[in-house]
DNA sequence: GCGACAG
DNA sequence: ATCTTGTCGC
């Protein structure tokens, strides 16, 4: 597909995306209920993925699973990164959905939902095909935001495109670059910085992305973790 | 028109 | 994303 069709697709797509406005934290989480966060890994020939699991009421870990796939067909370009890891991030849903029943209440993607150049980023994408509510907590900003960002720990400078904030940098430590948050699918801005706030940790990057990262990592170069891997 | 642009 | 050592700082 060109990029002009994909753009098209994009923007069709991101009219289905459904963003609560309401400052209420939507989401409450009952017993059982899951968040998992993921990530990808990938080696010459081969995608891993992870899936981090933890209780959203307590946020209690629960298992990071992984799973190995073939590498995406067509290649990583910024702005249909959804097409790429898209995919993959599905797949492992899947697999963990046959073998044990698993739904999450809630997805975090590595990188980003609405802030992107066509309001439709790959957490969009992942939301809109699971029907489950997602948030996307990026490293690198794709639009805009205020550089006057503050520097203490919590800091928070929204994020435009044409006048509507989108998502916010946010600084999840004293003096260290912000992270990129944004609602992806069936989730307001506000209820997804309260979950990253929520279940954050102590580094820069997010805890549960940082140990699907681990987890994918070892796993790809074939060492061990605290992570288990899936076969298929 | 040109450049920038998640992982 | 991935290829890679030491090093500065809390």
């Amino acid at each position: 597909m060109r990029n002009q069709e994909r753009d098209k697709e994009q923007e069709e797509l991101a009219a289905q995306v459904i963003i609560y406005e309401d400052t209420n934290h939507r989401i409450k989480f009952k017993g059982e209920d899951a968040v998992c966060s993921m990530d990808v890994a990938y080696t010459e020939d081969c995608a891993f993925v992870s899936c981090d699991i933890i209780r959203g009421k307590t946020g209690e870990w629960i298992n990071t699973f992984v799973t190995v796939h073939p590498l995406p067909a067509t290649p990583y370009e910024s702005g249909y990164f959804a097409y790429y890891e898209g995919p993959l991030l599905e797949e492992c849903l899947q697999i963990l959905n046959k073998k044990y029943k698993f739904v999450p209440s809630l997805v975090i993607v590595d990188g980003h939902g609405l802030a992107h150049p066509r309001k439709f980023g790959i957490a969009c994408w992942l939301g809109l095909r699971l029907n489950i509510p997602t948030i996307g907590v990026a490293k690198k900003p794709m639009l805009k935001y205020n550089t006057q960002l503050g520097d203490g720990k919590g800091s928070i400078a929204p994020m435009l495109l044409d006048d509507e904030v989108v998502g916010v940098a946010f600084r999840s430590n004293k003096g260290v670059k912000p992270i990129f948050i944004s609602p992806g699918h069936l989730i307001s801005l506000e209820t997804s910085i309260y979950m990253i706030k929520r279940f954050h940790g102590e580094y820069r990057i997010f805890e549960p992305i940082r140990r699907a990262d681990q987890a994918v990592r070892k796993a790809s170069k074939g060492e061990e973790g605290d992570y288990e891997l899936i076969d298929y």
